[in-house]
RNA sequence: GGGCUCGUAGCUCAGUUGGUAUGAGCGCGGCAUUCGCAAUGCCGAGGCCGCGGGUUCAAAUCCCGCCGAGUCCA
């Protein structure tokens, strides 16, 4: 069953057994009553004699609009700071939110939820979640329908989902409270009366899990959701889940909306930007024309809709006016809350490091961000985004104070794109414009191929899209799902315990198992790849370990070649000490060019990827284009200048949640990270990270750290790749080696080797050009030894002759013989054969490419031919 | 993560079914014209056809791999 039957099937058997399954008592004692309603059959509760449920399709749209039940007026930021401020009082701790890049997750770019962050560890019951119950003001985004930004009026790439969560064992799991509290939010909060509310009983499916769920309305529209995943999906049916969730969410935007009844609800979202937006563009909103046109703008749906022009004739037929006229209001409109929402999406992703791309997550940004340049292109507007970004972040200080920490990294990467942008835009014309020139048909396929291939829409074309344009671009890029997930080998053992933290290199252990060449140990001081840095080699009793990984908590170590104990045995381990110190020394200057390179290039610098060898260590940043040669300088600089401050490095293991209080999300640039407990390797004053890998104690034990070479392996991710310790010497050496090399070869002096390359390239350039030259004169003086050497026939002169040459002459000799009535055959002793035919020969049937074939291999046009000796 | 397009002169690009790079425009240098400049005309310099393999008598062109740029989809 998918989760959409099992919700339905569940919403059905909850509502038959409403009494175990719905905060029945709480919802009594508030004086709501249960009903059926007439239209969809949901059973809701309402205090108020009603018989429908107050879900926008059965109520017919909204009516909150310039008349909302609530009695308090709350702008955007108000309903947060009243919000919380209740919560904490009924005992909810208030916590920052988490950052819109989910770095701790792998299946998501971005968090599309409040309950995202707490997802999977913490939901699982594996990680103690930061507090409990609590309230946290998360940034989402979701870029499912970015074309109804704007037009639809209700639509946002990004929102505030204020997430009401707790994770208790079902005893301490009470529905009723988390529903009170709710509801002393909307009616105390808000100031909503009790009579306008309305609570639907639902259920809610997903990742395995479900539960019942209470959806609560007033006047048409969705206020929030209340989920409480209580189950667990097993064959045989639901199971209680040991952790009941708690997951609540519901959009800061809508109850600022609501409570201020703006038909405009981006204005009560970012009213200041809003304001900016209508100064620079000279457009103010007709009030009274929008109340008017609000309840058809969902009807602008563009993912619903078949023909767009036909709603916008039908709208307004519906206004009693026409479609141009009614365009002419709603598209500046739209053109400036895509703006403004557009905006309010890049500030959060690029504060938070996400950069645009042309891949993964950060396509959506680069779409998002093109789009509000495309509009402000349009209409002309004089109008600055960073400006913009700023606004916003000035708005949401009260809020998250931390967005204007990065305005003038965001501004750079804004610029930087933007250039990128035109870039893209100028190349587009030359292709349209070059088309136009050639004046040929395009076919449909051509069409697709050039917005597929080139970002060229038929309507830059002066084309209006084939019908299914976009189905077709889809289907081009439909493909099977590629399969086969490794499936890891599950060992039933107890956890290895792990003794290379305390620096022991060797050890006694007992024998666990062997199983083929695998030894598991009761302890070990072998550390198993992870985090990028590879396994322990050494050896166990003299034999042999050729690597050590790990699966889940147990180490394995690989052996090769013949095993001398067995199981029960007390074995004397030892690690390959050389390896090892490279190993740490690679990763210890792993977390320095990280913290460097933030310093240096800014926030938006992130692990993205990384892996430590005996050799070498290397590290992926996010950054938005090749770091110029200053900069790169620099962080290698830097960066010993650190080890020679012989910083202390600091490791230990803390609560998860105490390690993400005091230092923040910065701690997970290798990704997720599982367990209660991590690990936290802090290089005091330049970069703390969960990781746990082996390292140093002080910075200066690792020695100098060279840095090899750079490459951009997407856009927006750079791979450096550096060395450390004796590994930086070799590598410094290897360079001198080269260049004492190169001298040699020269004969200079290293100082003199940049000028004596300049000058050997451009002579052997020089000679190259003479010699072509003088092979060109000795074809003429060739040619003219030649010439008397005709046979006549029929008024063709025939010619063949052995000159032992390169082909490359040949072609010259032939070129500077040929002549109308000419026929010339040239060979040499290698088997080239050279054939010229002038205009006369090929009419009297003397073609080149014929006579070729006549003497072996070869082909070539009517008047020229070559080829080799059969 | 996957698909597609593109890498030829300093720049923007042509380059046929594989057969001599007559390459074109802009830019650059020289000369002519002018008191000088602009404009114009003539002449000229400027190419490892992205890199590495393969197929072929022959590859800028076809095939494979790599590197780089761009774009679309998830």
């Amino acid at each position: 069953m998918d989760d959409r039957a099992l919700k339905k099937d569940f919403k059905k058997k909850a509502s038959q057994n409403y009494q175990k399954y719905y905060a029945v008592d709480t919802l009594k004692s508030l004086g709501f009553t249960r009903k059926e309603c007439k239209k969809c059959g949901t059973y809701f509760w309402s205090v108020k004699d009603r018989d429908i449920c107050g879900d926008p399709e059965c109520e017919g749209g909204y009516s909150f609009i310039g008349n909302s039940p609530a009695k308090k007026k709350l702008d955007f930021i108000q309903v947060w700071k009243e919000m919380s401020s209740l919560f904490e009082k009924k005992g909810y701790s208030i916590i920052k939110r988490y950052p819109v890049v989910a770095r701790w997750r792998d299946d998501t770019d971005f968090v599309q939820a409040s309950i995202y962050d707490f997802q999977p560890h913490v939901v699982k019951g594996v990680q103690e979640p930061p507090a409990n119950p609590l309230l946290v003001p998360q940034f989402c985004v979701r870029f499912n329908d970015i074309d109804n930004v704007g037009v639809t009026l209700r639509h946002y790439t990004g929102f505030v989902m204020i997430g009401q969560h707790a994770f208790f064992p079902p005893k301490e799991f009470s529905q009723d409270r988390f529903l009170s509290d709710i509801y002393d939010w909307l009616k105390t909060g808000l100031g909503i009366p009790s009579e306008e509310l309305i609570f639907h009983e639902d259920a809610w499916a997903g990742g395995g899990n479900f539960g019942p769920c209470m959806e609560f309305f007033s006047r048409g529209l969705e206020l929030g959701n209340q989920v409480y995943i209580e189950y667990e999906t097993t064959p045989s049916g639901g199971k209680e889940l040991d952790l009941k969730v708690l997951d609540m969410g519901a959009g800061q935007e809508r109850f600022s909306w609501f409570s201020l009844a703006n038909p405009i609800g981006y204005e009560t979202v970012f009213p200041t930007v809003c304001d900016h937006l209508y100064r620079r563009t000279g457009i103010t909103p007709d009030k009274s024309f929008l109340k008017d046109f609000i309840p058809y703008s969902g009807m602008l749906n563009m993912d619903e809709v078949e023909d767009i022009e036909k709603v916008w004739d039908n709208i307004a037929k519906k206004l009693s006016t026409d479609k141009e006229n009614l365009k002419q209001q709603v598209l500046p409109l739209q053109a400036i809350y895509s703006i403004g929402d557009h905006s309010r999406s890049l500030l959060f992703a690029l504060s938070d490091g996400a950069l645009p791309s042309n891949v993964g997550g950060g396509y959506n940004l680069r779409v998002i961000l093109r789009r509000a340049l495309s509009f402000i292109e349009e209409f002309s507007w004089d109008i600055e985004l960073q400006k913009v970004i700023e606004e916003h972040a000035k708005y949401l200080m009260p809020q998250y104070p931390e967005l204007k920490e990065n305005i003038s990294d965001i501004c750079e990467i804004i610029s930087y794109e933007m250039e990128k942008f035109e870039n893209t835009k100028e190349k587009s014309l030359r292709i349209v414009e070059r088309l136009n020139e050639k004046g040929e048909k395009l076919s449909e396929d051509k069409l697709i191929e050039l917005y597929d291939s080139h970002g060229i829409t038929p309507e830059v074309m002066g084309i209006k899209s084939p019908k299914d344009f976009y189905k077709r671009v889809t289907e081009r890029h439909e493909k099977k799902e590629s399969v086969g997930s490794e499936k890891e080998i599950h060992y039933d053992m107890p956890d290895t315990e792990r003794l290379y933290y305390d620096g022991i290199t060797e050890f006694s252990a007992k024998v666990l198992d062997i199983s083929d060449n695998i030894a598991i140990l009761d302890k070990t001081a072998f550390y198993p790849e992870s985090g990028g840095q590879e396994g322990d080699r050494g050896s166990l009793n003299d034999c042999p370990v050729s690597y050590t990984q790990v699966s889940g908590n147990v180490i394995l170590h690989i052996m090769e070649g013949k095993i001398n104990f067995k199981k029960g045995d007390t074995v004397k381990g030892q690690v390959d000490k050389d390896r090892r110190l490279n190993l740490t020394r690679h990763h210890t200057a792993t977390h320095i060019i990280n913290g460097v390179s933030r310093q240096i290039l800014g926030n938006h610098i992130w692990q993205a990827g990384a892996e430590k060898t005996e050799e070498k260590a290397r590290l992926d940043i996010t950054h938005y284009k090749l770091i110029d040669n200053e900069d790169l300088f620099k962080i290698e600089k830097i960066s010993n200048e650190i080890v020679l401050k012989n910083l202390p490095i600091e490791k230990g293991f803390f609560p998860r949640a105490e390690a993400e209080k005091k230092y923040g999300f910065r701690l997970y640039q290798g990704g997720a990270v599982p367990g209660k407990k991590l690990r936290v390797v802090n290089v005091k004053g330049l970069d703390v990270e969960a990781c746990g890998g082996t390292h140093a104690d002080f910075t200066g034990q690792i020695g100098p750290i060279k840095i090899i070479k750079q490459s951009k392996i997407q856009d927006g991710v750079v791979r450096l790749e550096f060395c450390a310790g004796l590994k930086a010497l070799d590598a410094i050496q290897e360079e001198s080696i080269l260049l004492r090399d190169l001298s040699d070869v020269f004969k200079v002096e290293k100082d003199k080797l940049l000028d004596t390359g300049k000058r050997f390239f451009n002579e052997w350039k020089n000679r190259g050009k003479e010699i072509e030259r003088l092979k060109a004169e000795i074809s003429c003086l060739k040619k003219e030894g030649l010439e008397c050497n005709y046979i006549e026939s029929d008024g063709i002169l025939f010619m063949e002759e052995n000159v032992d040459t390169s082909p490359d002459e040949m072609r010259k000799i032939a070129k500077e013989l040929s002549g109308d009535n000419k026929v010339i055959v040239l060979t040499n002793n290698e088997g080239n054969i050279v054939v010229s035919c002038g205009k006369l020969a090929i009419e009297s049937g003397h073609k080149a490419c014929n006579v070729v074939k006549k003497y072996g291999k070869g082909g070539g046009r009517d008047d020229f031919a070559q080829g080799v000796k059969g």
